[in-house]
DNA sequence: ATCAGCATGTAAGGCGTTACATGATTCA
DNA sequence: TGAATCATGTAACGCCTTACATGCTGAT
């Protein structure tokens, strides 16, 4: 395991479940996997190229005529990377909301920029929800696939927090309305 | 605005309320700041430089004694900038949590493994929630200082989100365990 | 025919972290 | 006197994003 780029794990993962091209691999990312982890195809490509170096997956062309189509398999040596990973007692959880910064940092301007400000948050977050509540409800039958559970999980934690931050939105707004015409 | 390194509005922020030193700058970032936004020596140390080029903070020496110590204040220019970068339309709030990461790709191990990604996330959320609630008690009173309003509402927003991921711990984790027995 | 989408990749740069290097001061 | 903390900085590296470059295919 020398090398360890999140975005390994990332690819490793998608491979155990089924074959994949690399742009596969940045359609599966961008699908349900973008609301906690991003990849592109600057580093999808070159992360594939050292996977099939440490031969934790395997190559085979799969080209339909003339167009070059290389799917990835992932190796036994793949599989047990991946638990290896899944099992390591740490895990890097990180949050950079820009929008927080801005608010912390409100009093450089005026209401108005601040209330603005979490109004656009609020709306992208609307946004995301519904996306995350079609996943949710897409996913709830889950006594079928083992893998379902999961994902289900990934996506409910989504919907939950998204949940959370609008209620927040709405209280922070009425509070800097509130102080507003008190002042 | 030719620099556009996030590093640097945060800097810009702390200045604006009170002359500060590079450590200094550091260790208000390991306060409250830290829960939405990162910074470290190397990277502060060469923006506070790239700052003063551009004019848009000034150093002046502080030290006391044979200790070097060097104090940076904001600028017109720069308080300027700080406005700008407050009023612009687009924020960029990223999320990467790699227990998220962990379960989605969960099937690849046992039930186990997957409970205890949640649980140790738990544990690690639980910590900060209650240094969370105490920044939220701290800064409740809010009448006087404007920017007091701010701070208590990103502490809020941490506080507020952080009870929503252990409700959704416990959702999780009894669903595991439901499915692993009836299994 | 032309445009969106499929498909693979490279190059440059951005932005950050970690580790290292140095030395002063304060407190137990 | 030794450890913790104050204080500044550099170097190397990690990892990712953006933009570029190329060409095929299917649908309108």
């Amino acid at each position: 395991m020398a090398r360890e780029k999140k975005i390994h794990v990332v690819i490793l993962g998608l491979l155990n479940h089924e074959d994949l091209t690399g742009y596969d691999i940045k359609k599966r990312i961008d699908g349900a996997i973008r609301f906690f982890w991003n990849g592109s195809f600057g580093n999808i490509y070159p992360a594939l190229k050292e996977l099939e170096e440490d031969k934790l997956v395997k190559s085979s062309k799969a080209s339909e005529g003339a167009r070059e189509k290389i799917a990835y398999h992932i190796t036994a040596r793949g599989k047990k990377s991946l638990e290896n990973w899944l099992k390591e007692e740490r895990a890097c959880n990180e949050l950079r909301y820009e929008t927080l910064l801005k608010l912390f940092f409100a009093g450089a301007s005026d209401r108005e920029t601040a209330l603005r400000n979490i109004e656009l948050f609020e709306e992208e977050i609307k946004q995301d929800l519904q996306i995350l509540k079609m996943h949710c409800k897409a996913l709830e039958p889950i006594k079928e696939e083992e893998d379902h559970l999961y994902y289900y999980l990934t996506a409910l934690f989504g919907a939950e927090t998204y949940e959370a931050y609008l209620k927040w939105c709405a209280k922070a707004k009425k509070m800097l309305e509130q102080q507003s015409t008190v002042i």
